[in-house]
DNA sequence: AAAAGTCTCAACCGCCATTCC
DNA sequence: TGGAATGGCGGTTGAGACTTT
């Protein structure tokens, strides 16, 4: 995606080539991940260590799941993140095969989106404007703006979430989320 | 058909915590 | 003990894809 652009050290940035990432795959294959600041070299690679473990951790690990997340994902996050905040590495850990850039980009372009559209406070998980969500509801604008045909879907979708959040005190024990 | 606007997501930046010497 | 090096995280950016006008 981003171009490479000026950089301190003079070792290249911006996006990954084919070449790289096999380069990166293969050496990890063979002596391991960890110990990233010596990696770039000993893998011949003109990237920093930091840049590496990111690319391995989001893209190239083999259990990467990848793509479209299914609901019940999507709810977990919510629910988690009602409960943790943007602790996004910490909720990723909840989601296997999941990664933390994944899931921040995900809740930022789409679930934030849904919450706000739902007359939720993303921020807080708090129904802030009822009679918006009545509005939103009532509306075949939802379906179009939330690329579902079904709006009654949504309907049961809202109350599940509703559900989940009202859930939340009483969930910590069931996510055995261990708190640092 | 094309220009303008919007969205997605890979990657970077800077900060903080931990480890090492 | 403390400063440097390193690892890990969340926030942010911006190119390219997609949609709307």
């Amino acid at each position: 995606m981003r171009k490479a652009c000026c950089n301190k050290d003079g070792r290249s940035k911006g996006p990954w080539s084919k070449e790289e990432d096999q380069k990166l795959i293969d050496y990890i294959k063979l002596h391991g991940d960890g110990c990233w600041h010596s990696l770039p070299k000993a893998a011949g690679l003109d990237r920093c260590g930091k840049s590496c473990r990111l690319r391995w951790m989001n893209y190239l690990k083999p259990d990467i799941k990848r793509g479209n997340f299914a609901q019940d994902e999507e709810d977990l996050i919510i629910k988690l993140h009602a409960l943790l905040g943007n602790r996004w590495s910490l909720i990723a850990g909840r989601l296997p095969g999941r990664t933390d850039n994944e899931v921040k980009n995900y809740w930022h372009s789409h679930i934030r989106k849904k919450l706000i559209c739902m007359g939720i406070d993303p921020n807080n998980h708090k129904i802030y404007h009822h009679h918006h969500i009545h509005d939103v509801y009532s509306s075949k604008n939802l379906s179009n703006s939330l690329g579902n045909p079904n709006a009654d879907d949504h309907v049961m979708h809202e109350n599940t979430m509703t559900r989940n959040i009202k859930e939340d005190t009483s969930s910590t024990l069931d996510l055995n989320l261990n708190m640092p």
